[in-house]
RNA sequence: GCGGGCGUGGCGGAACGGCAGACGCGCUGGACUUAGGAUCCAGUGGGGUAAUUCCCGUGAAGGUUCAAGUCCUUUCGCCCGCACCA
């Protein structure tokens, strides 16, 4: 060994090795039980940031940990990049056309994820905007089309200006584009969507499979999805045949509804305005309302407004005439787009009906009280009796909800209805670096799914990137030109290309075979390797890519495809890395690079202090100082063991059980290190404890070589120096590999067997125990370990310092706690 | 407003209801040195005491318990998600 140190020399030499022997290649099978260990892919944005060595350093100490615990382990890195930036920045640079500019990027991230030595197979990589990744996306598309769950429809959709393209539901949020921030407006456009609400159900109902997932996920989904149970009543208007179908959580107070709200864009509205009293008013104020962003129109600051429209609608119930409104707070996309009001019973309502002097009345009152509405002060919404309901009166109103809608079933005029908040996923995006989507318009077939046989639809090369709004591929007429499939007219591709989610929904099957030319994965290979056993990355994908991803594997499921319910069985959300208590950004100027850190400190240092520094779920404060901590902790380490080299390649390879004293002691300190290690990483991936219990043993492996070697054994030393090692080597790859090897080991140190350690040599000689009075630390004393409760009673009571602070006090209980401590209460 | 999380030294963070502050950073002192911003050793929550020691301390206030950072109730502050969802 060296004298000094060297990370850099070290850690090329061993990556250098690794790549040389493919040390971290996977077979496909084996007998061995198997274990799938992801990180989120990342976007090739061009170089590494703190967050992505943060998820695949915590990846990697579980894919190396459990390879020595003799899984199987698949730990795979691919690359989700089609996407936005690399157009956006061929539109501003010139010239640089996104294949390219991917590529290059690509290039340098794998280098880095070298750098970091993380243990992939690099055989499976892959990246989504691969043609033939991208044809199996375009193949998916298909499979979902014939299954009915691909469809195109004209709707208002998520329009960002800046990215000139439609958005999902998910990717706005608080109004606003998730990518670049800017406020989204609504435009009416044919776009392609994903029929995920159809599985809005299974998506809700199997959360109760992912006992893995962090609970916050999984509510953030439930939420997402917003379920809710209530009917839908049918409301005749006057003197027509048309009826408003109306939403409600709350049938039991049908008999309280005193005006009905339509949103500006619904359908009927538009009807009931023409001809009304204040005709070119009311469109005035439809006309504002529908110009709103998402922010302004959902607010709950903004003044609610509504404008009787004229017309009345029939209550079904009580036959009574319902004045008809239009109202800026009703949203079309919920529900069926109209509210009943019922002012008495929600507090919405009850503020609106003051402003408009619409009437309150009473339908559900508590248990032996009267609420008047002339004094209600708000709404009543809580439980109690139904009145002033005909037939009903008397029920409590939870069994109203249900005999009422059953009253109105038998009508024909209403109906148990289950909503949901959940939106179907558009998926088309007027951009050009993504998957096409496989559609062919013919003027006689109309929509025409692209053959299989003809998949991939390749991206044409040659294209211009003008910030149109429109897709770059519809100005291509080599691309767009084509016949059709059906009747071999002329025919127009679709030039609309898909959203990225899709690429990234499926990719972890495509791991298990990345090279499968005839399908999108051998089903034998994805039954073998899913689900991932454990999936890591940031919470920011709690509903996106978790929920798209869960769909995906629902209808694979339906389809055939794979055996699995869900993706992903345990599921780890890292937090973030800050700097300056903020989360590290370019404008703010608190980034710090990892290129930076490994060229000065080494990847070993960086991956230890990222795992040290804080428990993985938590967001990480960046110090430069601690890092540096982390850099001599391992210098401590080599200095430790260089002196001792030729001496531990000597030492018997196994301590003997019946030590003594000091070398008693040092095994007892490994072995309790080994258990301590073992736990945190398996049972809490508490990543942190694990290093600082690594720590502790180093601390005292100094204390012990400077005994004389006449009082310490050679091989209790080996021992601590190989566990130490070994459990340091998922952390710290590099080093322990060097070491490993320099102390006469042959074969890697990352083929070794996790140590396991031996209860017999943690067993205590002696403890510690705390003797209290009142509850508070009096006197601790060293006893034999495992005595009973009684014979601690007996020992302590005779302590003479003990017997001091007693004397001539009553003595009311005495509680002895075996191993731990003995409290006497007094008086 | 609803839902979730978090409040512990100067800092990052440890603590099956049982010695609060492991480990690391920083700081102080010592050793080795021409030197130390290297290394090794020791100390380091606050306050009192000459001292073996004593008192106070986990955002705040109550409670349960022999014993509470940990369990229960109330409350304050910060962070995240959802939000006129009918």
């Amino acid at each position: 060994m060296k004298v000094k140190y060297d990370f850099d020399e070290i850690e090329k030499k061993w990556q250098d090795r690794w790549a040389e022997d493919d040390l971290y290649a996977v077979p496909d099978f084996s007998d061995q039980p198997k274990y799938y260990c992801l990180e989120m892919f990342p976007y090739p944005s061009g170089k590494l940031h703190m967050g992505h060595v943060r998820n695949y350093s915590i990846g990697d100490v579980v894919a190396r940990y459990k390879s020595m615990q003799g899984f199987h382990v698949l730990h795979p890195m691919g690359w989700d990049a089609f996407g936005l930036p690399a157009e956006n920045a061929a539109i501003k640079h010139g010239g640089i056309h996104p294949a390219d500019w991917t590529i290059e990027n690509i290039k340098n991230m794998r280098e880095q994820l070298k750098q970091l030595g993380i243990s992939y197979d690099w055989n499976r990589e892959f990246a989504t905007c691969d043609p033939e990744y991208y044809r199996w996306t375009e193949w998916l598309f298909l499979q979902l089309y014939h299954k009915g769950l691909a469809y195109k429809k004209l709707s208002a959709v998520n329009w960002c200006p800046d990215c000139a393209t439609v958005l999902a539901n998910e990717q706005v949020v608080n109004g606003c584009c998730e990518r670049c921030k800017t406020t989204v407006e609504k435009r009416e456009l044919a776009q392609w969507f994903f029929k995920i609400t159809d599985y809005a159900d299974r998506l809700l109902k199997d959360m109760d499979l992912l006992e893995g997932w962090p609970e916050k996920v999984k509510i953030m989904q439930e939420n997402w999805i917003g379920r809710s149970e209530g009917a839908e009543i049918d409301f005749i208007i006057d003197g027509t045949e048309d009826k408003i179908t109306v939403y409600t959580t709350r049938p039991d107070t049908v008999f309280g509804v005193t005006y009905m709200a339509l949103a500006p864009e619904h359908p009927l509205a538009e009807r009931l305005i023409a001809g009304s009293e204040k005709e070119a008013e009311i469109k005035e104020f439809v006309r504002k309302v529908k110009n709103l962003s998402e922010i302004d129109r959902t607010s709950s600051e903004v003044e609610k407004v509504g404008y009787p429209l004229g017309a009345y609608c029939i209550n079904p119930l009580t036959g009574e005439k319902i004045p008809v409104l239009i109202a800026n707070y009703v949203l079309l996309e919920y529900g069926t787009g109209c509210v009943m009001g019922v002012p008495a019973h929600d507090q919405r309502d009850f503020e609106f009906a003051r402003k408009y002097n619409y009437p309150i009345r009473v339908v559900i009152q508590p248990a032996g009280a009267a609420l008047a509405p002339g004094e209600m002060e708000s709404a009543y919404e809580e439980e109690g009796f139904l009145v002033n309901s005909g037939q009903f009166n008397g029920q409590p109103n939870k069994e109203a909800i249900k005999s009422i809608t059953s009253y109105l079933e038998e009508m024909g005029q209403g109906r148990f209805k289950v909503t949901y908040r959940l939106r179907d996923w558009l998926i088309s995006r007027q951009r050009y670096w993504g998957a096409p989507i496989p559609i062919i318009y013919c003027e006689n077939c109309g929509i025409v799914p692209a053959p299989e046989s003809d998949l991939p639809v390749l991206l044409p090369m040659e294209v211009e990137f003008k910030p149109t709004g429109q897709s770059p591929l519809a100005e291509c007429p080599d691309f767009v030109n084509t016949t059709c499939p059906s009747c071999g007219g002329q025919g127009k591709r679709e030039t609309d290309t898909m959203d990225t989610f899709m690429c990234s929904s499926w990719y972890y099957y495509r791991f298990t075979s990345p090279r499968e030319a005839e399908q999108p994965w051998d089903k034998d290979k994805v039954d073998y390797w899913l689900p991932v056993d454990q999936y890591i990355g940031g919470v920011e994908h709690a509903i996106l890519h978790l929920l798209y991803s869960r769909f995906f594997t629902k209808v694979l499921n339906d389809l055939k495809l794979v055996s699995n319910q869900e993706p992903f069985t345990n599921l780890l959300t890292q937090g973030m890395v800050l700097k300056d208590g903020t989360k590290m950004s370019k404008s703010k100027g608190n980034v710090v690079s990892p290129e930076d850190i490994i060229a000065r400190y080494g990847a070993d240092t960086a991956r230890l202090f990222i795992l040290f520094a804080a428990p993985p779920e938590r967001d990480l404060e960046w110090s430069d100082q601690a890092v540096e901590g982390c850099y001599r902790f391992l210098n401590r380490i080599w200095r430790l063991v260089e002196p001792l080299e030729e001496m531990l390649k000597k030492a018997p390879g196994r301590p003997d059980t019946d030590l003594a004293g000091a070398n008693r002691d040092m095994r007892r300190i490994t072995h309790k290190t080994i258990k301590k290690v073992t736990e945190d990483i398996s049972t809490r991936f508490n990543f942190n404890t694990a290093v600082s219990a690594i720590m502790e043993h180093v601390n005292a492996l100094y204390q012990f070589k400077e005994l004389p070697e006449t009082d310490r054994d050679s091989a209790v030393l080996r021992e601590a120096v190989e566990s130490l090692l070994l459990l340091l080597a998922p952390f710290a790859p590099h080093i322990t590999e060097e070491i490993w090897e320099a102390t006469g080991h042959a074969g890697s140190i990352h083929l070794q067997k996790w140590p396991s350690y031996n209860p017999a040599a943690i067993v205590e000689d002696e403890i510690t125990i705390v003797v209290q009075i009142n509850s508070r630390v009096r006197d601790r004393m060293l006893l034999p370990a495992g005595l009973t409760a009684g014979e601690m009673q007996e020992l302590v009571m005779h302590d003479p310092k003990i017997l001091r602070l007693t004397e001539g006090k009553k003595i009311v209980k005495i509680i002895p706690v075996p191993g731990k401590l003995v409290n006497i209460v007094v008086k």
